[in-house]
RNA sequence: GGCGAGUUGGUGAAGCGGCUUAACACACUGCCCUUUCACGGCAGCAUUCACGGAUUCGAAUUCCGUACUCGUCACCA
């Protein structure tokens, strides 16, 4: 075909588009912005499920546009019906909020860029398509599944490289007339790329993680639209990564092999290219087969991005989770800089990891025990009832019922430069802290205590009724509870015992034992005078009294 | 199978040709502190960087090959 025929071709498939590349070229200028500025964005398919790597990719996409005074938007990659799921943008959206990563701009967040949703980008991009086509890089292939499986097989037997390339390309050079016979057959079509390239000629891209990448040219030709007029990923990234001036393209992994095609559209269509950061995937070492595998939906439930909402994972410990994962030095610049924030590092891309990044809970867990005890119990219970209120109404009602106590027990041992760490998630604060509100005590009834010992009630009770000061220090009353212990047979230190167990009937620890077990219902507390204050002697009685009942 | 990438301890990893007798963190173990648990302190935890070869005075670090793992090869993104 010659260029009039491409333009008549052109005009017969695209007959309602009538702008021009140059109007969205003027309509979509570049941002003012400061130099260096990056661009970045996030782009998820509307099936609305959010995974762990998802979440690292806006997560950095964030992150390194603040740090630079960029832009960092959101747009849905919708082109594919059969991707659509009900209430799935509305669900992306909110998990964006939930999880505190919040675009500049983009669909429901506005700018100027727009529409950020792609399948009412429709017109733009037959725009491009119609262009390529008059200028010869894209053509209507009328090629049927059948014989592109056909193809497909033979060319599986043969060991040849598989897809529509080359000899392959039956319609490639279709005269304008065999063109209108097909047309007027109504023959379905798509619109497929007229690759120039030639695979003996190497091409070489600078990835920002990985570096220095060489691939052969890309020679195949790809779908860029789909016989309902739809564009395919790549021709839609490289329209809209242009016209909405991204910088930086940061996406998973499993990009990188259809980087040639990429780099091949952009400089077809004349745009200036994009850099390129290819995130490695979150991998984890399978426990059955003990192979590193691709973390999955089925079988981790950290997967999905919900997990960390539902079990109250803190949303600045999972960012400290994501910074690490993110730039390999994080983590030890934020153990000398425990009071800064995550936006106070300088994040690269030079520093992010090259391989599979496994996750590692352990890690996570310890950065959630970390932040919990550098909040006060103040901070800690309106976080706890701020996820409750969400995923445990009746547990929210009696957080708002016992604030005042409740608040004080989450305070104990807060105040020195030791801070306890016992909760990792808010959803531990029920269970660590159930001897706090009466009637989740009593509901327990000492269920949870797995100690088969029999403790000396009425010695216990003695010592409540006789010898008990709670308006006293912790020292003094500790030195009380030793005083008890020597005039009832009890070594006063665990030592003294040690060195001489046939003297003694026990020791103190043997009697802090008895008392915390009744009161709080378990083994292990913190500081058993600062829970008795709180508690009071009339419900340190009534619970003794339970105990008493129950054994 | 083609193409591309990765491979350092129990885990995440630092390392970019001599400063490495392989950092740091998490986990684990032991001891100490101690009324329990936690916290904290001390100590231990890869003589070795998947394997084989090459380059070099010198390699975890460069090159080649092998193995394994991962990604990709859709009218899905």
């Amino acid at each position: 075909m010659n260029e009039a025929e491409r333009r008549e071709l052109a005009e017969i498939l695209f007959p309602n588009i009538t702008k021009t590349r140059e109007y969205y070229e003027e309509k979509y200028p570049e941002r003012n912005l400061p130099d260096g500025a990056m661009i970045t964005r996030y782009g998820p398919s509307p099936t609305g499920f959010v995974h762990l790597g998802n979440l690292l990719s806006a997560f950095a996409d964030m992150v390194y546009a603040r740090q630079t005074n960029g832009s960092f938007f959101l747009r849905i990659e919708d082109t594919d019906q059969k991707r659509m799921v009900d209430g799935g943008i509305e669900n992306i959206t909110s998990v964006l909020h939930d999880f505190d990563i919040i675009p500049t701009e983009g669909y429901s967040f506005g700018g100027e860029y727009g529409p950020y949703r792609q399948s009412e980008r429709t017109e733009i991009y037959q725009t491009y398509v119609k262009d390529l086509i008059v200028r010869g890089y894209a053509y209507p292939c009328f090629m049927s599944e059948e014989e592109i499986a056909a193809i497909k097989e033979e060319q599986e037997i043969n060991k040849t490289k598989i897809g529509i390339y080359g000899v392959y390309a039956t319609d490639r050079d279709l005269s304008l007339e065999e063109v209108k016979a097909h047309l007027d057959n109504n023959d379905e079509y798509v619109i497929r790329l007229k690759s120039p390239g030639n695979p003996k000629n190497e091409i070489e891209v600078i990835d920002c993680i990985k570096g220095k990448l060489k691939f052969p040219e890309h020679d195949i030709d790809t779908i860029l639209l789909k016989k309902d007029g739809t564009p395919t990923y790549h021709f839609a990234h490289a329209i809209d990564d242009h016209l909405m001036h991204t910088t930086h393209v940061i996406r998973g992994d499993e990009w990188v092999s259809s980087l040639p095609l990429h780099i091949q559209l952009f400089e077809i269509l004349g745009f200036t290219p994009v850099k390129y950061a290819h995130i490695a995937p979150i991998t984890i070492k399978d426990a059955e087969t003990g192979n590193i595998r691709k973390i999955s939906k089925r079988k981790d439930p950290w997967f999905g991005v919900k997990y960390y909402d539902e079990n109250g994972i803190p949303i600045e410990a999972l960012h400290l989770y994501l910074a690490t994962i993110t730039n390999t030095n994080f983590e030890e610049w934020y153990l000398q800089n425990p009071d800064k924030s995550i936006f106070d590092f300088e994040f690269s891309f030079d520093k992010q990891a090259i391989g599979g990044t496994s996750f590692d809970e352990a890690k996570l867990m310890n950065l959630c025990k970390t932040y919990f005890s550098r909040k006060k119990g103040e901070e800690v219970y309106e976080e706890t009832l701020k996820w409750a209120l969400k995923h445990d109404s009746e547990y929210a009602e009696l957080l708002i019922a016992n604030k005042s106590d409740m608040i004080k027990f989450l305070n104990i041992e807060k105040d020195g430069p030791r801070p306890r760490k016992d909760i990792s998630k808010y959803s531990d604060v029920k269970e660590e802290f159930s001897y706090a509100i009466d009637s989740l005590f009593e509901k327990e009834n000492y269920s949870k205590n797995e100690s088969e010992k029999e403790y000396d009630i009425d010695l216990i009770l003695d010592y409540v009724n006789n010898y008990l000061d709670l308006d006293t220090t912790n020292e003094e009353w500790f030195n009380k509870v030793k005083e008890f212990a020597t005039n009832n047979g009890y070594a006063s230190s665990p030592k003294d015992y040690k060195n001489n167990p046939e003297n003694y009937k026990g020791h103190v620890g043997d009697i802090c034992e008895a008392i915390r077990v009744m009161i709080t219902g378990r083994l292990k507390s913190p500081d058993l005078f600062s829970i008795m204050k709180i508690l009071g002697k009339d419900k340190i009685l009534h619970r003794i009294e339970l105990y008493k009942n129950k054994h």
